[in-house]
DNA sequence: TTTAGGGTCGGGAACGATTGCGTAAAAAAA
DNA sequence: TTTTTTTACGCAATCGTTCCCGACCCTAAA
């Protein structure tokens, strides 16, 4: 339709007709340029590059000829090409381990909304939780010439250098959830100490004191502060800290067998632990699930809380109580964040680590029945 | 560290030294070029080139001179170049309304999985379940010049002449989940019709006939194959169907008042449905959802069976018996097929429909607990 | 009448990589 | 030794767009 334009145009030559025409037989995406609006109306690439950008050398009959013919023929300017000259591309690149994970697709859809109003393609990797991903990631996202990038670590990362290396080089990089302190440059993450501290009191005043966690690797940010927030809650009540209670996953439950087994060693611990406290969205779940398909009465038997952005947790039997993070709201401020970085002028050199609260929400499954319940949570 | 190489090169000259300099002060990242493998080794940008393509007409001592200096500089092809001259861009575009939706995170696995190895971006967009926002995304996608793009429509959606647009001008769209049967293009779906009479002769067989749907759009393909089947189930066992006991979400249920107030007004019918069947994910969750909220005992009071693609429906109470869509494998199917009509040559006229089949699993939600059942499913 | 200057526009280089074509030097054949 | 062939490389155009640098015409001041 507005190709059919271009033909009858008399300053095509035969061969540049024959040339579109083969473009369209063989049904190739064929977008019209510049030059066919400057060939159309007779005019230099440059006069209607500047009319196009409404600048003040050109006349404004010129402009409204050129603005019309644009219309008329669907001119929609090459990204590419711009992007080759701009040397951006107005993308950014974002690796997560997981997107089938309640607090990443969240927060993905904070960062595809704030990147979305400023004119950025959001490019999704996922690391599955694997290093060697995560680095393969990193250099096929680079090479895609991203403008910055929006990272979570994978849970096997212990060694940053695969990002502080194009960091060095100048590329935008904020940090989010899982963090690194090493790295100087904007981050996002949440209260994970205070967090932990709060659900561990929360038990505590429910009368548990063998309290186990599931958790993520230690190397990893989040691990160090929650376990901090739950040891600091245990001293503050008293109770003896064991390393016993605590189990790592070392790839953060992404396959479901790996919190099974340690579940299982929990429960075979002699005394029991009175409560189960995850310590990430994949791990909670995961040991709920556990408990349940070996009929552990949650919480008579075993108390469950935990990190969780899912929300069918709520109507889970018993109902799951859950750490909550703003998700949506990292997504937003990260993106932000990384866009300032890419359009700032110069490098800046004060970054600031933005540190959300959680919520944390008290439902059946860290209850227990008899328990003498102090307090109702926050 | 690589580009100080660049310094120490001779040929190159004060200004461009000068310049590598402020952009290093700026911090922006510079990446190396072909350029600059050709003036440091004294070559011309053609012979690089030629030799990292490993050209017959290169020496073999050239082309290990080359190689050996990308690799000393971290020389990376430059896509964004390759893809103005190569008029594609290796990024394929995704539309679907949510990405925090089962179904479509882990459709979105399969065709990021795909797309990974096949050396194609992934762009991702939602509609958020509106039209105006599906034709921006389209809009946008097409103006990043993605090279193809995958689809499952809002639902609000009815016209698709903003995909025909597109498609008519030759970009190649595989259309998934929610497809139109008047593009002529690759599609992929499941059994719908099959799945929705498979769940309703389930229901019927545990003796309900008073079986209440709620569902998405009637003008939706899904929709009105799953109402078919249904209808059909219904007419197999002779029972009458009514048109009261179909609740439609004009916006899918992605909020959730919506399906909210179409399960108050099922409960409100004189007799009670004593079945509800969600005809999609968030539908069925949020049908649970408020059943839960207004203490409905399920199933007793009415069971509850539905699309859903969600991992933790086994552990809500009752567990939840739901059509499971095979979404991550139509991902993988969806992409494959996109990425060959990216690649082939000529256009392909014979287009095929994949319908997979779903699986029925059967949990407590559905089974009354006084009803007959007679079959367990499947 | 000459010239300075503003208003409009075109030419051409650049961004990074590929590639057809031309050509020097070296090797082979005469 | 001369001619032909092969080897090995450089030049320049190309992709779509922007932008610097002229160049033209017309009007107004000298």
């Amino acid at each position: 339709m507005t190709q059919r334009c271009l033909i009858v145009v008399p300053t095509l030559s035969t061969k540049q007709i024959a040339k579109k025409q083969v473009d369209r037989n063989l049904m190739k995406f064929e977008a019209v340029t510049i030059k066919d609006i400057a060939k159309e109306l007779g005019l230099s690439t440059s006069t209607v590059s500047r009319a196009l950008r409404d600048s003040y050398e050109i006349s404004a009959e010129t402009k409204k000829l050129v603005l019309e013919c644009a219309e008329r023929l669907q001119y929609r300017p090459n990204p590419i090409a711009l992007s080759l000259k701009e040397k951006r591309s107005r993308s950014i690149g974002v690796i997560v381990c997981e997107i089938a994970n309640s607090f990443f697709s969240q927060a993905i859809n904070g960062i595809e909304s704030v990147a979305y109003t400023q004119g950025y393609n959001v490019i999704i990797t996922q690391s599955h939780e694997s290093f060697d991903r995560e680095v393969t990631d990193l250099d096929f996202l680079a090479s895609r010439s991203v403008d910055g990038l929006i990272i979570s670590v994978s849970s096997e990362t212990q060694d940053f250098e695969h990002i502080k290396k194009f960091h060095n080089r100048g590329l935008p990089i904020v940090l989010f959830d899982r963090i690194n302190e090493d790295i100087a440059t904007h981050k996002v993450t949440v209260n994970n100490f205070k967090a932990a501290f709060e659900a561990t009191m929360h038990l505590i005043n429910g009368g548990m004191r063998r309290i186990a966690c599931i958790v993520n690797p230690s190397h990893l940010s989040i691990t160090k502060e929650r376990i901090a927030g739950y040891k600091q809650a245990l001293a503050d009540s008293g109770i003896d800290y064991s390393d016993s209670l605590i189990k790592y996953c070392t790839k953060g439950g992404i396959n479901g067998a790996e919190v099974e087994v340690a579940v299982n060693e929990l429960l075979d611990l002699n005394p029991r632990p009175e409560a189960i406290f995850g310590l990430s969205d994949k791990l909670t779940v995961g040991a709920f699930k556990t408990l349940q398909s070996r009929k552990i009465k949650v919480p008579d038997e075993i108390a469950v809380i935990g990190f969780s952005n899912s929300e069918l947790t709520e109507l889970l039997s018993p109902s799951l109580t859950v750490i909550r993070q703003p998700a949506f709201q990292m997504g937003e401020i990260a993106t932000q964040r990384l866009i300032s970085l890419i359009e700032s002028k110069r490098p800046s050199h004060d970054f600031i680590k933005e540190v959300l609260d959680t919520e944390l929400i008290v439902r059946q499954s860290s209850v227990k029945p008899l328990g003498r319940v102090k307090s109702s949570g926050v």
